[in-house]
RNA sequence: GGUAGGAUACCCAAGCGGUCAACGGGGGCAGACUGUAAAUCUGCUGGCUGCGGCCUUCGAAGGUUCGAAUCCUUCUCCUACCA
């Protein structure tokens, strides 16, 4: 299968400028091809990992991928898919979100590979050197304005006239445009990825390169991803779900992947794993014949995990949620206790705060972050929703003290059905 | 600039002098059923509490009143129509 079939087979091509041209390019050896990330955070989300994968896939076809880094476009401000101005981000945060971003994008591609090594460019250093009047003269005069408004993420924004546009970001498609030119003209870089709100801004690319280098270039999107349910992919009521593990911890990435709903999981190990057709038909009969059994979520969380964190963190991953969620922790031996003990949200509270009497279990709750406030934490309580070493405690006003700790020093919280912390005796 | 209407909890939206921490829906949290899924059903959804209450909240600031989300004044911001 070569790739594009591959990708219409995952559901991963919504749409391309000339599919024939494409496929017949990639046909006639490896071609080089970019995606753009701008640093809008300090950490790319599981949004980006679609565009991240791709390129990764595109590689393992012999593909040469260049990952960019949007030193310059980040300072502006996309206005796809917007219906506000974005706030501009200062150089400072921005300095140290590319940092991150670039650490990130580095360990997803293989950079090494001898046939078709991928690339991290930065747009800032091709951009950032360029005056004002010379863009203008020399990429502006390319583009009617009445053509630029045409765009539906522009026309979007002039049709609400409480939010508008800036000029500012009027201009992002301008620089999207002139990246496509630059890698064409410098890396023979003919292809380029994203999101399907990206199309504007790639054909703008594409433009450019015919009229300015005389070239073809393509441009493949990407679909927007949505849950069963009709909500956005990726976000929960916690924010969205990162990359960056001191954001969002393995065990709770790992965790996201295995509450899929059961209408996606098949559909998103399409999209976000490198398993082949065979397998996940295999994963597909399974689960239509025993859904319970959630091998296919298993293979999903674990799967994408590894991509992430590696092969070592995910097993870590899994092998506390087993824990947490097979039977009775506190039977556990201490040594497996333990290792998974630091998958889980912990917080600390004072050894002397167990002696005696000890301290009320609301207290503890609301400390740990469990419950937002004690009038909410004696709610749960009433509700049957708190758990002491995993087993409901249906007592109010229950005190914690010593003989309730793990292994004389740990306690384990859980409230509803998977929200579980671990206190320490500090 | 003129006139009319509006601003209520996370969101939508009732309430129009006391019985209002404020109907209803959505969302969220918890329970039951399950499979850490979906659907369904139930409870909760401002804070503190000795569970008797106490404190803060209905765009902002003042005022009337024993008592205001509700009435009056000023201000701010929206929406519609007219210029």
């Amino acid at each position: 299968m070569n790739i594009l079939a591959e990708l219409e087979w995952r559901g991963l091509a919504a749409d391309c400028t000339d599919r024939a041209g494409l496929a017949e390019r990639l046909e006639r050896g490896p071609a080089t091809l970019y995606c753009g990330f701008d640093p809008t955070a300090d950490s790319l989300h599981v949004g980006n990992l679609i565009p991240l994968l791709t390129l990764r896939r595109f590689q393992m076809a012999g593909h040469r991928p260049i990952a960019l880094a949007g030193g310059a476009t980040g300072l502006i401000g996309d206005p796809s898919g917007r219906t506000a101005e974005r706030q501009l981000l200062t150089r400072d945060s921005l300095a140290s979100n590319i940092a991150s971003v670039k650490n990130q994008l580095r360990r997803l591609l293989d950079f090494d590979s001898p046939a078709a090594a991928a690339r991290l460019l930065d747009n800032a250093d091709w951009i950032a050197p360029i005056t004002f009047l010379d863009f203008l003269r020399d990429t502006g005069k390319h583009f009617t304005v009445n053509m630029m408004i045409a765009k539906e993420s522009v026309r979007a924004r002039m049709e609400d006239r409480d939010a508008g546009i800036s000029f500012t970001e009027f201009s992002y498609m301008l620089l999207q445009a002139y990246d496509f030119f630059h890698l064409c003209r410098d890396h023979d870089c003919e292809l380029q990825i994203g999101g399907s709100d990206q199309w504007g801004n790639i054909t703008a690319g594409i433009d450019l390169c015919r009229k300015k280098l005389g070239r073809a270039a393509y441009g493949l999107t990407l679909p927007l991803i949505t849950n069963a349910d009709g909500s956005k992919f990726g976000k929960s009521v916690a924010g969205a779900v990162w990359l960056d593990p001191a954001k969002t911890s393995v065990y709770r990435f790992y965790q996201f992947w295995i509450r899929t709903d059961d209408r996606d999981v098949i559909r998103f190990l399409k999209y976000f794993t490198f398993l082949g057709r065979e397998e996940i038909d295999e994963l597909a009969r399974q689960h239509a014949g025993k859904p319970e059994a959630r091998t296919a979520h298993q293979t999903l969380a674990r799967a994408v995990t590894a991509i992430i964190h590696g092969e070592p963190a995910a097993a870590e991953a899994a092998r506390a949620s087993e824990i947490l969620f097979g039977g009775d922790p506190a039977g556990v031996p201490e040594a497996t206790f333990q290792e998974m003990a630091h998958e889980v949200p912990a917080c600390e509270w004072p050894r002397s705060g167990f002696e005696g009497a000890g301290t009320p279990l609301l207290e503890l709750l609301v400390h740990s972050g469990l419950c937002a406030s004690k009038g909410q934490a004696r709610k749960d309580i009433e509700g049957g929703g708190i758990y002491i070493n995993n087993r409901r405690e249906p007592q109010v006003q229950r005190m914690v003290a010593a003989a309730d700790l793990l292994f004389g020093r740990q306690l384990l919280l859980r409230k509803g059905k998977r929200n579980y912390t671990i206190i320490a005796a500090s």
